[in-house]
DNA sequence: GCCAGATCATAAGT
DNA sequence: CACTTATGATCTGG
């Protein structure tokens, strides 16, 4: 089996015996033959002053060593010379090499090559999955009709799919193929209970705006579940943000409970993972994955209640008798647990003495039974004030349970859950890594430079590594704006808008919101809404404040960066917050450099930025809007997209944005945007998150395919085999 | 201005 | 169908 992400392992138990010496050793070679003559990368010595971008002036690393207090531990480059190896004691690697991914000798396509670090050399053979290999299910799925009348949903005509001659599922829009939806929507996403009883669920009860109808033709049937599940969340959210602007635009102050509609399309469209009630793992769901909505958890089938904080059966096997399943604990109790791996959970009810009914019965008859339940721990989200995140935290069993009176005089069931030995870590990544951002020196010796960026950034970019004894990517100037050819100045310029204070959505007169098509971009919480062609942020000359929500990016990055040393991939980024998805990450910046200089180039630019068409997963991040009966415009197909002449260059001075390594099935995917100038065909890249991120989980996105392919080594269970 | 607590309308499942 | 649960957005008051 395969896992779709290298999400870091606390247990060392966790992996397979030699598997880490070979990948590491594997790993140094190809390091230091790439990075044998720079031995350290850096960018510092902060100068500046008139000009508006920080450049920093060149020099090597070790020249830098005094700068840093011993006190933080870290590892210069010119100590790393003749010091002893590194002890490894961090407690987690940074990629998954449990028994199920062996050895790099065994399987040829973990050996180094196809990062943006390192040039493919490798002759190896390439661990591919053929497009005509692709696996459909709808053989035996072919006769789920919709049993839906579909008449009243005109949405439905705005798809439609037809089987390619590799046997894949192809949606296009209809206009395009014109094909018609009726014969087509066959497909299922959801595989967690028999066909034969998943016919459509009757209407919710309370949208009765909603339709009701099977929506999962929507979706490509992808063969597994970890994409299945990625798949959902992301429409869901799509769906939410979507609605949310929608009704911002209508200023009467509705419920703006987004979630909860979210929600009741999804299930009322059958939109949904993992169907039915079970015991233990969720597949596609993975520990360590974080939700911002309760809902989130409802439609990948980890917890079913919409609120309750108890997910039980009320029979299971031969006893009948209840049998809990999974509890989410909001993290609001005083439980101060140092412990991460003992949660004490109250049971349910408040307004009274507790009783031993409902999932409190469960939970008591799973202490008996001593049956698994899934954790999930609520946490701070450190990005909103107020605001939640859930984490799934794996399997736990019940020690034990008493009573004890609550602070509200009344009497509460407390149950002591003990997690499972050799799970990965979950809340215990999260927990390290909010440690981290408090107080960055924790970060621990594998540091090897404190803030790559030496301060232009807003936060500091870690430079970690936990692999071998590389000291760094190769040398290149950090920089936080784009480099253009022509200054900004003399550029096309844009136009401003005339708002007072902050710009709002719905108001006609705001020139910035009609160029984004009549409405804001970003939410109000500052995630992007949906993908378009550009996003046109305010200008300078606009009349509105820094506060203004259609100034995102333009303040550069809020996150806690680290770049860090994969394990095959050369290095990688990451952060040490969690994200929501629609979240801006950062700008590509770089040298923009015409094509003209990009062909006369004889050494290959690996870290040439172009705008090529990335996969179907990428274009249809907007699927809330269909989802609300609208076209999602040019953005969500591959016809519709257009390439632009910008080329960034990234070779010898960029930001973070340079480490970011490729995949098929990608976190992050880049979006133009124009602030400062008006030129079109040379807007700013910008990268925003397509899914909510665990911390410590790599950033990537799809560097599409182009004409140059390298070999691919994201892993993931639909990898196209090649990128580039 | 920041927070904790109160209020409100709410959806899925029992 | 009625009931339970407690969310998440918003409001209120210290």
């Amino acid at each position: 089996m395969k896992r779709g992400r290298g999400r870091p392992r606390k247990d060392p138990n966790d992996s397979a015996p030699g598997s880490s010496p070979i990948q590491t050793r594997s790993a140094q070679t190809h390091t230091r033959s790439a990075h044998a003559e720079t031995s350290s990368a850096q960018a510092q010595t902060q100068q500046d002053g008139s000009d508006q971008e920080t450049v920093l002036d060149p020099k090597p690393l070790r020249t830098l060593s005094p700068m840093f207090p011993s006190t933080l531990g870290i590892q210069t480059a010119t100590q790393q010379a003749t010091s002893p190896p590194l002890i490894r004691v961090t407690p987690f690697t940074p990629f998954d090499s449990d028994s199920s991914s062996p050895p790099a000798t065994f399987f040829p396509q973990t050996v180094p090559n196809g990062s943006r670090a390192r040039p493919a050399s490798n002759g190896g053979p390439i661990h591919a999955t053929p497009i005509s290999s692709f696996k459909t299910p709808a053989g035996n799925q072919r006769h789920q009709e919709n049993q839906e009348s579909d008449s009243d949903f005109e949405q439905e005509e705005a798809f439609s799919t037809h089987t390619s001659t590799s046997g894949r599922k192809i949606k296009r829009p209809a206009h395009f193929t014109g094909y018609t939806s009726k014969e087509s929507a066959t497909q299922m996403v959801t595989r967690g209970s028999p066909s034969t009883t998943e016919k459509p669920k009757k209407t919710p009860r309370s949208h009765k705006n909603i339709p009701t109808r099977d929506l999962t033709n929507l979706l490509s049937p992808s063969g597994d579940p970890r994409e299945d599940v990625e798949v959902v969340l992301m429409t869901f959210d799509a769906l939410r943000r979507r609605l949310l602007q929608l009704e911002e635009l209508q200023d009467k102050s509705t419920s703006k409970r987004a979630d909860l509609k979210a929600g009741a399309i999804m299930m009322g469209g059958n939109l949904r993972a993992n169907l039915g009630k079970r015991l233990g793992p969720v597949p596609g769901v993975e520990i360590g994955d974080i939700f911002y909505f309760r809902m989130e958890m409802c439609i990948v089938g980890l917890h079913a209640p919409s609120m309750g904080g108890i997910d039980y059966m009320t029979k299971y096997g031969e006893q009948d008798e209840p049998v809990a399943i999974c509890v989410v604990s909001a993290g609001g109790y005083d439980n101060d647990e140092n412990d991460p791996d003992v949660l004490v959970y109250t049971g349910q009810g408040g307004n009274s003495d507790q009783k031993l009914e409902r999932g409190n019965l469960a939970l008591e008859r799973s202490l008996y039974r001593k049956n698994e339940i899934r954790v999930v721990r609520g946490g701070k989200d450190p990005a909103v004030q107020g605001g939640k995140i859930y984490v799934y935290d794996g399997l736990y069993r019940i020690q034990n349970s008493w009573k004890e009176k609550g602070k509200n005089g009344f009497s509460a069931f407390k149950y002591k859950l003990v997690r499972e030995k050799n799970q990965p870590a979950g809340m215990s990544v999260w927990k390290m890594a909010q440690k981290w951002i408090e107080n960055p020196s924790s970060r621990g010796s594998q540091v090897i430079v404190p803030d790559l960026s030496a301060g232009t950034e807003n936060t500091p970019v870690c430079l970690v590594n936990e692999v071998d004894d590389s000291k760094g990517p190769g040398f290149f100037t950090y920089i936080t704006q784009v480099k253009y050819a022509r200054q900004v100045e003399y550029m096309k310029p844009l136009v401003g808008c005339k708002c007072p204070s902050v710009c709002l959505p719905g108001d006609p007169n705001c020139n910035c919101a009609q160029f984004n098509g009549a409405e804001l971009p970003y939410s109000s919480m500052g995630v992007l809404v949906s993908r378009k062609p550009t996003v046109y942020e305010c200008t300078p000359n606009c009349n509105c404040t820094v506060n203004c929500r259609n100034r995102v990016t333009q303040k550069g990055v809020k996150l806690h960066f680290e770049v860090f040393k994969t394990s095959n991939k050369g290095w990688g980024l990451r952060s040490w917050d969690p994200i929501r998805a629609g979240t801006f990450i950062c700008e590509y910046t770089g040298e923009v450099i015409d094509e003209m200089r990009v062909n006369l180039n004889d050494d290959y630019d690996e870290y040439l930025f172009q705008t090529v068409c990335p996969g179907e997963k990428t274009l249809k991040w907007n699927f809330g809007t269909e989802l609300v009966g609208e076209s999602s415009g040019s953005t969500v197909n591959s016809e519709g997209f257009r390439n632009l002449p910008i080329k960034i260059s990234a070779k010898n001075m960029g930001n973070v944005a340079r480490f970011m390594n490729h995949s098929c099935n990608p976190n992050c995917f880049w979006q133009p945007v124009l602030y400062d100038h008006g030129d079109e065909e040379h807007p700013h890249i910008m990268f925003f998150a397509m899914k909510h991120i665990p911390p410590l989980t790599e950033l990537t996105f799809d560097y599409g395919a182009s004409g140059k392919s390298k070999r691919c080594l994201c892993g993931s269970a639909n990898c196209r085999g090649f990128f580039g």
